[in-house]
DNA sequence: CATAATTCTGTAATTTTATTACATTTAGGG
DNA sequence: CCCTAAATGTAATAAAATTACAGAATTATG
């Protein structure tokens, strides 16, 4: 278990000092590394073996142990940054910029998902007829993945990324559907009137966008996809993996909700895939 | 700078006792970082203070210090592990084990690719008249993706994910042209067909899937996607985002090569597709 | 409400660990 | 081959962490 996580836990059965040990190391985590004993008792008034006997009813050797693992911790954790990429920069160079750009992508939409509102969504997208996914430019492409994760559970899924289409299909929906709207900007018009549209006839709309956009005011539920804009020439679009991601945790929870049932149609789709394949 | 690639750095003006001491910690930092100074020095027969004056001779405060840097470094570069999703897991556990699961195959994909390889794709898709890019099924959104990005270079682009018009996009290339197969597992027969055809009339194949697969086989150069397959239930597919991140480097090294007269390009679009979002 | 039992905390002593000071050796340059 | 400078080791010192024990606080129980 964590260790930080652990610490904050109000909840924990702690002594006084203890209690006091631990807000200090919470309140300011990069401080304590640069501690003593002496200097952290110090600090939260309490005697030098307090702190060590704190360190190892936490289950550590002691001390300087408890740094140890506080410093790997706040390594873990520490967000990655984005690194812009410069003409100069060699393949390699680039490549481990890509991948550490992306991985702070990944943290920051982590830090922004609402937990509650994936549930939502789940629970929207389990009780619907069909679902609808529309996307445009390079929402497009995730609102094709979605619809191909999406196929394993059964339920009628239909993407498009054609505007007269979408209309088209907008203008089917009735109350039991749900329409599922994706743009990184939020402010492609053409969907936030199929958002509007939806709406209109009765359909459940979960807008996967940025927070206060036209397409999120239109949504009845948003999951909140903000990264910030790709304004550098050589900015990998980290948007769409962010949402991709999304979409992984959406469909994961969904098949989490239809338990067994869903099951059986994986093994149908394996075999129906079967034949499309060499064998080795 | 980072302390265990500057430990490995042989170039590096050394004594031959720093240089030993070095060794030890690369070749087994865990270690080190339970062992005071006496122990270090004895491991690798100099004396305490030797010790001390190698980590303090890095620039650190002393051993101490150099243990915290160490413990840092290994937690930060310490691989992500895939995490497998249980049926009773609560959404927010959910979702962190589909984030961190992410992670992990992020770093296997940047292990797996190699350098050399995106350098030599961007090459030829440079070089190219046109540029096709065909998958199917999960790796189709990753088609379309490549198509959106690539489009902005100016090279005709076509993605198509229709196996009839494959075939007869494929009948078409020339020695000039370039296809792009992407498959996670390599061994979809109609991918391979139109690889093998392609590569008939004369066209190069770059080929991003699993290395030694049927796809791979017939394909000029390939860049190695290997991932372990996707075999547990709940399991989020990590496949198209490794093929996605890819695609980044790949058409973020093709940008630098194309150099200046591409941000031309970009302007156009930018203009191009003011008019179908909103204001704000 | 008192008192016993237990847990927590601090003082002081001890041990371990890291660092400094100085002497010696070793390696490189003329 | 000698001189200089850097590198290493020995011994001493200082700092830090841990242990042992005793007193205080807290909790449970009659």
């Amino acid at each position: 278990m964590s260790l930080l996580a652990d610490l904050k836990d109000s909840g924990a059965r702690r002594s006084k000092s203890a209690r006091k040990l631990a807000d200090c190391v919470v309140a300011d985590p990069e401080a304590v590394l640069s501690m003593s004993t002496a200097a952290l008792a110090a600090r939260v008034s309490v005697s030098e073996p307090t702190v060590n006997r704190f360190c190892t009813g936490l289950g550590l050797k002691g001390f300087p142990d408890f740094k140890l693992q506080l410093a790997a911790e706040l390594a873990r954790q520490q967000p990655r940054v984005a690194q812009d990429i410069e003409s100069g920069d060699s393949t390699s160079h680039v490549m481990a910029k890509i991948f550490e750009s992306t991985r702070a992508s990944l943290d920051t939409v982590q830090a922004a998902l609402d937990d509650s509102a994936v549930e939502q969504a789940a629970a929207i997208m389990d009780g619907a007829r069909s679902i609808v996914l529309f996307g445009l430019g390079a929402s497009a492409s995730v609102a094709l993945d979605a619809q191909h994760k999406l196929l394993r559970f059964g339920t009628p899924v239909i993407a498009d990324t054609d505007i007269i289409n979408q209309r088209m299909i907008t203008a089917n929906l009735s109350e039991q559907d749900c329409l599922v709207c994706i743009s990184y900007t939020g402010r492609t018009i053409a969907l936030q009137e199929a958002a509007q549209l939806a709406r209109a006839s009765g359909a459940t709309v979960i807008g996967i966008t940025a927070p206060g956009s036209p397409v999120a005011q239109h949504s009845d539920l948003v999951l909140a996809v903000a990264c910030g804009e790709d304004t550098e020439t050589y900015t990998p679009m980290t948007s769409r993996l962010a949402q991709l991601v999304v979409i992984d945790v959406l469909t994961t929870v969904l098949a989490l909700r239809k338990g067994t049932e869903f099951t059986d149609h994986l093994l149908q789709i394996k075999q129906a895939l079967a034949s499309t394949r060499h064998k080795q």
